[in-house]
DNA sequence: CTGAAAGCGCTTACAG
DNA sequence: CTGAAAGCGCTTACAG
């Protein structure tokens, strides 16, 4: 311990108690909503506060209650506009619950990871994975220790775990309807990882309405969710002697790159002659410049069903778990051909 | 406390010393690096704690250490994509260091804020303000109760406060001077938060550049650095009968607006017609729908720099406080017409 | 309503 | 190297 920390001793409960002239007990009490205490002792310790400067130590607090207040969220992919968006959102309405964050930056391809471990000591509330490729096994064992798990945009298999996502697979199938309607023969698909559950029940609906129409399994390349890899899987899919005429991108962020690509290396139109689509509809999607047909997801119904999860979990930690899938719609823009009388 | 708690009792150090058939004292100096403790009693304590699944406890650590190894980062316009890079480099580089973030979402425009006050009992170690309106008041009373404050992308005139920023000035003078040296003739200016540094200091470099050459101060809107904002202020300086030629907006963000409102409400060509530079150089920049010319900010080294005096700070919090500038550099794309023999 | 006291789960002198 | 013990700053029965 250093010299110059030294100076600056913590004001405690006990320092406001003396000042006072109540117990350590009373100032506690005055700090803790409900508890009862007297006009009288709250005013003297009121005032006795203000004047140390005193705060409450939340640490002190969350030992004896085994309560932290802090759910942690781990999540990766930041630059794709989605998860901001999504961090803010639950930011938000997680302090509106008087509950922090404890954000943990996650490798974007490990299934385990030694600073997850590392946050697990802090005790806690509950755990939010979003975005990253941390495994089930992991969640699970989070579960054991009591500690509630909701997967955000990814389902499991695992019937133990909580989740919140969009109806991915219903707008693969929407999306599929909606180029077929707009006379579309020869649809592509760009994959973001493919161990990730949305993108494989984005792919499966895509793929099940084109089957519904008799149209084959689309063309595909890979692209990882990243703007790079979404660059390249464009590029392969349009050097083809018979290109396609229309990519369905598994995410917003991988639209763009395609457009980006078809428009300024091959010299295409959007969508004259070819039709772009994405997932998400992140704010770039709006974009004048871009101005993306993409399926929606719902962030706020999302963010909010993942904190009253959360919330009615830590109430009863024996609650049976379940999923919730939220509806999202597609978004009509300018980057893929309208058919005529498209009703959803 | 609900009864489904109960079936979780966390396993402790003392469960762990009862098992490893040690004391308590020997089960922390495992758990504690440079701690001496023999092989053999490292071996049987270890196993324990496998065997029962223990993992320190952080909060009762930090009580009695008064380290939390927490960092606490305050931040708000995560859509404007700068915020979310520099969120997720922090974060990689103070778990690096071992430290972990409390994410703090700031009321963009309040200057005190009750949750940050909630943030502080978390006896956090440190305070990161990026992108806040949060009064240099707030910071100084943190720094007055020995928790050191580094102020991103952001200064004060406070010298008792650390800050790291750009060098949003010579930016400023750096863009008004490619201007100028493409023939431009009415460059004008759309402002971010007129109280924020960054936007005082790019304008001001902005301004001295024309003058230096003989010119007015520049047509000027406020964005408030926010997309709809920045659109507005497009607007109306493209309604003016003798629109700018050019024009500068105080981050990349903004630009992006610009250049949609100038292109498909009004039009125009860019460069042709007019001119777009933003500040920042975040990734949308580099998107071939943009190709935004855009003065960077060194987000590497501009957080290296923030976790370095973070730990200089919080290792001796007598020492001086001391703001750091690093240099970014104009990035040259296609949103603005070049100068011919353009050297820096 | 109020205070004294126990205790949350650790770290760290201290003595051996 | 090791253990017993004090103590970090709180909350919360318990008794008054």
């Amino acid at each position: 311990m250093s010299k110059g920390r030294e100076i600056f001793r913590r004001v405690t409960a006990n320092d406001v108690a003396r000042l006072a002239g109540t117990s350590q007990s009373a100032v506690s009490r005055v700090f803790t909503p409900g508890a009862s205490v007297s006009a009288e002792t709250r005013e003297k310790v009121m005032a006795a506060a203000g004047q140390l400067g005193y705060r409450p130590n939340a640490i002190a607090r969350s030992l004896i209650t085994r309560r932290s207040r802090i759910v942690a969220v781990a999540m990766a992919y930041l630059n794709n506009q989605f998860y901001p968006d999504v961090l803010e959102a639950l930011s938000d309405r997680l302090q509106a619950h008087g509950y922090q964050i404890l954000l943990f930056t996650a490798d974007r391809h490990a299934a385990a990871d030694p600073v997850l471990e590392q946050v697990m000591r802090y005790q806690v509330d509950a755990i939010v994975l979003a975005s990253t490729s941390l495994s089930s096994a992991f969640a699970r064992e989070c579960r054991q220790a009591g500690v509630p798990v909701v997967m955000f945009n990814r389902t499991t298999d695992d019937p133990g775990l909580l989740s919140v996502t969009g109806d991915n697979e219903r707008g693969g199938h929407t999306i599929a309807r909606f180029l077929l309607a707009g006379g579309h023969r020869r649809p592509a698909f760009i994959a973001g990882l493919e161990a990730s559950s949305t993108n494989r029940d984005r792919e499966r609906g895509f793929t099940r309405g084109l089957a519904e129409a008799g149209l084959a399994t689309p063309l595909r390349a890979v692209g990882h969710y990243s703007f790079e890899g979404a660059a390249e899987a464009t590029r392969q899919l349009l050097r083809r002697a018979n290109r396609p005429d229309a990519i369905f991108c598994a995410n917003d962020h991988m639209a763009i790159a395609c457009m980006d690509v078809a428009r300024h290396e091959f010299g295409l139109s959007v969508p004259e002659d070819l039709s772009v689509i994405g997932f998400d509809d992140v704010g770039p999607a709006r974009w004048a410049g871009y101005d993306l047909t993409s399926y929606s997801q719902p962030l706020l119904p999302m963010v909010e069903a993942t904190v009253t999860l959360l919330m009615e979990c830590m109430e009863d930690p024996s609650r049976p778990m379940r999923g919730v899938v939220l509806e999202g719609q597609l978004v009509v823009r300018g980057s893929a051909r309208r058919p005529a009388g498209w009703a959803g």
